[in-house]
RNA sequence: GCCGGAGUGGUGGAAUUGGUAUACACGCACGACUCAAAAUCGUGUGUCGCAAGACAUGGGAGUUCAAGUCUCCCCUCCGGCACCA
């Protein structure tokens, strides 16, 4: 046999695939589609290190599994080529960023393809491409048109090194990310799009429950390995009390999980039968009136285990209502672990019985139709936890109050209102653009001026978290308080922001930070709010301690609440102030809207035109694309225009309203612009009369998986979020999120140094130089095989070795192929293909590849492989190392096109299993018995090994715990 | 400060969810083949101990017949948010 020659095998396979159009998707198909989408990179002039593609080898992974599992697989690629770095090379360089770019591409492209990545090329976009951005300025002039996009003169983000404005996204700890300069504010003419519109929306999706049909259990597939299993019907109580709006539930004494009653329905009885049982059993009730059955055997299931047996159990969940509180005595014993509780929907914590949880029951009870409920976006929480940080929700009240000796009126808001009567000042963020307004007319106005504007500079010169020193001055006016604490002085605080809330605070003692100020600067507290203790409360009454316990701490005033805990009233104390017309009820963001514009060269133009007559008008859209014309210099300009501007041959255009002469908006979009949509386009990448064809984009909607870096998860994750909902909104796409599942976040490949690849570190590994010593097989297993996949994990050449060692055995394996294997590696064959297709769905690649390992270290014991399980071990390999494992196909056609083997559930379990034999919970020898083998044979077995019979003779055995299949333990 | 995630051999990491801790791989040691080396194959490899055995999953307590896994406290590292009212 040839020796493993991976440079001549990779080529020829490479070659063959791309001539037979082996990775090419169809759009119309029987079979079920798939789609399966990697981040596409921006192509730089360095091109890839080994790092960047351990996403692009897991979806390649993903994909190939896919296709060979029957799906239709959407698999493409493409570039989002508009951005800094290229036009920063233009300058330098006086070479235009479109050749460039070109350049980067192509190295780019050939780079993956030495990967053998499955790829449909036929799709491939640019984001660059004329034809491509087209669609970016439609989809903004949309926006436009619906009053999402407007023109701001609101000071912005400027980054004084790169020369343009920057959204809040692009900042990284108030600093520009990507060249780390400080940020000034700065006021100037920008387009932003109005994302805040969307903020409820993009926030309340994330933890949308949507709904699965059930599925119907496969009865030959015991859940839980290699143990004999129970089915049991089983009944669900869900009682409640209409008068007091409680549920009747059962807390876990222990963890503090609540549960329904439940209990297995016995023979002879109706599920109704057993519910009211069980509910008379555990919780004495007995006066229940019967509403309602919901489920039925089919439809409901649920693992678990219950009583040492492995349960699958068909759940029915029977309604009730209580009619009376009569009680019998509970029965004792078994539930003391247990407490009973009438508890609020709200306030239930979910248990640990799947699917056997009140807000699921109560779902389906409102909508029979429901399935089992799972999450609209099937997200690492971690992401999903950083975009509901970004949004920064918060719920509170807006105060309005006039300003004594003023026409003014200013409004204030406060999330942690509980405490309002105890507001006895106001503050005000020092860059406040109604600051000018209020002080005018005041005696120090210009001090009080003066002293805001430095506030302002230090804050940018020592960053925001820098200075918790709190600085202000009293701005010479009152508001007029309205609940009679007298007037209330505005102070100028350097805590205060301009552009959350109000950028108004009305501040307390019961506030850390207007706490400090107050006392540096000797302001008039009165404390409200009190802790139970009576010398604490006495340290509060002082004012010796901040106090700010919203939950428990106790009010003092208004009398209404006197004596409550503040955590209680809440929602009380918010309508009695809107009752009383103090305040209205507001919802506040962190997210701001979305500044759109660049004063840049290398991004999309923003296709509207200046009308002296008519204003802002939209470029019609026959006339898109407005393409990027040439020029001479591409150095930002830093006037606020950008170097557009200088091209008056572009500038100068007429008016499509009036034909009169008008000028072109000089803005440039963002590079996140055109990586907002992109996804879409690669449904349908040739059209030109639409951005997706509507048919196609019913076929492939939503992406079903995405893989990308984390550092996405606030930018580009809720930008693409924002504009699928809108095109949702106008009709274009007819899903309401782009991404239904994102796999395991991408940890990074670090370099051998263990610190992050960088060119300045002298750490880069090049992929062209491993792929030339290794094979890309190796390499793909070996990032693979690496570790957890979400794991930041140092490269390491050595340890590869070992990735390719595995390759060589698969190749020598194939000389052993005969007549038949060892009958004992059918359960590790059925084992592995099980194993192997749970771990790629789960993304635990690293395990994949070990267990493939185990295999096929079995089967280099054999003397002979049958051609059957060898082919089954190849079509295994083909998706992580797919060039090798076409070599050695031997069945018809691709590897790739071959249907992914089968296992039987039955077959995956060895007929004999070894059980562990304790003594005092130590391990003292063990015991093959066949698999089933009852306790008390199994006993018997376990007493006479010799290393056990020296720990219990001469004792008594005071208790044997048996496991079936698994141990047996004696305590003596 | 708040929220998430993690801590296991010399190294990367496994562990069927409470049931043999260290799978798989790297490295290392010894052996086979070789004039020799590389490659390959075999054996061994948590720590202490000649052994029986004891001790080991960041530290400390607890629950349990049984804890890397569950509960509580503490330490360290990584990530997100952060003068957000």
């Amino acid at each position: 046999m040839k020796s493993y020659d991976h440079k001549k095998i990779e080529k020829k396979w490479q070659k063959d695939w791309a001539k037979s159009g082996l990775y090419e998707t169809k759009d119309n198909s029987k079979k079920p589609k798939f789609y399966c989408l990697d981040m596409f990179p921006y192509p730089s002039g360095e091109g890839l290190h080994v790092g960047h593609p351990k996403g692009y080898i897991a979806t390649d992974i993903y994909s190939r599994y896919m296709r060979m599992k029957g799906f239709n697989v959407l698999h493409p690629m493409g570039w989002d080529a508009f951005g800094l770095p290229a036009e920063n090379y233009a300058i330098k360089n006086k070479v235009h960023p479109k050749i460039s770019t070109a350049k980067n591409i192509k190295h780019y492209k050939q780079q993956l393809e030495m990967l053998g990545l499955s790829y449909d090329w036929t799709r491939e976009i640019d984001t660059t491409d004329p034809a491509y951005y087209r669609w970016t300025q439609w989809i903004f002039l949309q926006m436009f048109k619906q009053g999402l996009a407007y023109e701001s003169y609101e000071p912005i983000n400027w980054c004084p090194s790169c020369q343009t404005g920057l959204a809040n996204e692009d900042l990284e700890d108030g600093k520009c990310e990507r060249c780390g300069s400080e940020i000034e504010k700065k006021p100037m003419r920008q387009w932003v799009l109005k994302i805040t519109d969307y903020a409820d929306r993009l926030l309340n999706d994330l933890s949308t429950t949507d709904y699965d049909r059930p599925k119907i259990i496969d009865k030959t597939n015991p859940p839980i390995k290699g143990s004999p299993f129970v089915e049991r019907n089983v009944a669900h109580a869900i009682v409640f009390d209409p008068k007091n709006k409680k549920y009747l539930i059962i807390r876990n004494k222990k963890h503090g999980w609540d549960t329904l009653v439940i209990g297995g329905i016995e023979k002879g009885e109706t599920a109704e039968e057993t519910a009211r049982r069980e509910v008379r059993e555990e919780t004495g009730y007995t006066d229940l009136e019967f509403k309602k059955i919901l489920g039925g055997e089919t439809e409901a299931h649920y693992y678990a285990k219950h009583k040492g047996e492995n349960r699958i159990a068909f759940a029915t969940a029977v309604y009730f209502e209580l009619k009376s509180n009569k009680r019998v005595p509970i029965a004792d014993g078994e539930d003391a672990a247990d407490e009973v509780l009438w508890i609020e929907e709200k306030d239930f914590v979910p248990g640990k019985m799947i699917n056997a949880e009140l807000p699921v029951w109560l779902a389906r009870l409102k909508n029979p139709k429901l399935g089992w409920p799972k999450p609209l976006l099937e997200w690492p929480e971690s992401i999903k936890e950083a975009q509901r940080n970004w949004i920064g929700r918060s719920e509170g009240l807006l105060f309005t109050a006039p300003v004594k000796d003023t026409d003014i009126k200013i409004q204030t808001f406060s999330a942690h209102f509980e405490a309002f009567y105890a507001d006895t000042f106001v503050v005000i963020a020092p860059d406040h653009p109604l600051l000018p307004q209020l002080v005018a007319g005041t005696a120090n106005e210009k001090e009080v001026l003066k002293f805001s504007q430095d506030l302002v500079k230090k804050r940018i010169k020592e960053g925001f978290n820098a200075n918790k020193e709190p600085e202000g001055i009293f701005t010479g006016r009152y508001i007029v308080d309205p609940i009679g604490n007298g007037d209330l002085p505005i102070w100028v605080a350097n805590f205060a922001i301009a552009d959350y809330g109000t950028g108004i605070v009305k501040a307390s003692c019961h506030d850390e930070r207007d706490f400090a100020f107050a006392k540096k600067y000797n302001i008039k507290m009165k404390p409200v709010l009190f802790p139970a203790d009576p010398a604490e409360k006495a340290k509060v009454k002082n004012l010796e301690v901040c106090y700010f316990d919203m939950k428990n701490g106790l009010l003092a005033e208004p009398a209404e609440f006197a004596g409550k805990k503040a955590g209680d009233i809440r929602a009380d104390i918010a309508n009695f102030a809107v009752k009383k017309g103090l305040a209205v009820k507001k919802v506040s963001y962190k997210l701001r809207d979305w500044v759109f514009s660049r004063q840049r060269y290398w991004g999309e133009p923003i296709p509207l035109i200046h009308c002296e007559k008519c204003g802002v008008v939209a470029v019609p859209e026959k006339d898109l694309p407005v393409e990027l014309p040439k020029v001479k210099s591409y150095a930002p300009t830093g006037t606020g225009e950008s170097p557009l501007a200088d091209i008056k041959s572009w500038v100068n255009t007429k008016c499509p309203t009036c034909k009169g002469p008008a000028k072109r908006e000089t803005n440039t979009m963002p590079q996140w612009a055109g990586s907002s949509w992109y996804y879409l386009r690669y449904m349908d990448p040739k059209n030109k009369k639409a951005l997706v064809d509507s048919t196609k984009e019913k076929y492939w909607s939503p992406v079903d998986l995405y893989v990308g870096g984390t550092e996405h998860a606030t930018r580009h994750l809720i930008y693409a979020r924002f504009w699928h909902k809108f095109l949702n909104d106008i009709k274009v796409v007819s899903t309401n999120e782009p991404f239904k599942r994102f796999g395991k976040s991408l940890g990074l490949v670090l370099g051998e140094d263990g610190r992050k690849m960088s060119k300045r570190w002298g750490n880069v590994v090049n992929p062209d130089e491993v792929v030339a010593t290794y094979g890309a097989d190796t390499m793909r297993l070996y990032e693979m095989f690496m570790g957890p996949f979400d794991q930041e994990i140092a490269w390491n050449t050595q340890s590869m070795i070992g990735s390719r060692r595995f390759l060589e055995k698969v190749w020598k394996l194939s000389e052993k192929v005969g007549k038949k294997t060892t009958p004992e590696i059918a359960v590790d064959l059925h084992r592995t293909v099980k194993k192997v297709g749970e771990d790629i769905e789960s993304f635990n690649f690293n395990t994949a590849v070990s267990s493939l390992m185990i295999l096929a270290n079995s089967l280099e014991k054999c003397e002979t492989i049958a051609r059957a399980d060898f082919e089954a071990l190849i079509k295994l390999l083909a998706p992580f190392s797919p060039h090798i494992a076409e070599e050695l196909w031997s069945g018809k056609g691709s590897v790739h096109n071959a249907p992914w083997p089968i296992y039987d559930e039955a077959k995956t379990i060895s007929a004999m299993v070894t059980i562990i034999i304790q003594v005092n919970g130590k391990v003292r020898g063990n015991i093959n018995v066949k698999m089933g083998t009852v306790e008390t044979t199994v006993v018997e077995e376990a007493m006479s090994c010799a290393s056990v019979a020296m720990h219990i003779s001469g004792k008594e055995i005071k208790k044997t715990i048996f496991i079936p299949n698994k141990l047996v333990n004696f305590v003596v």
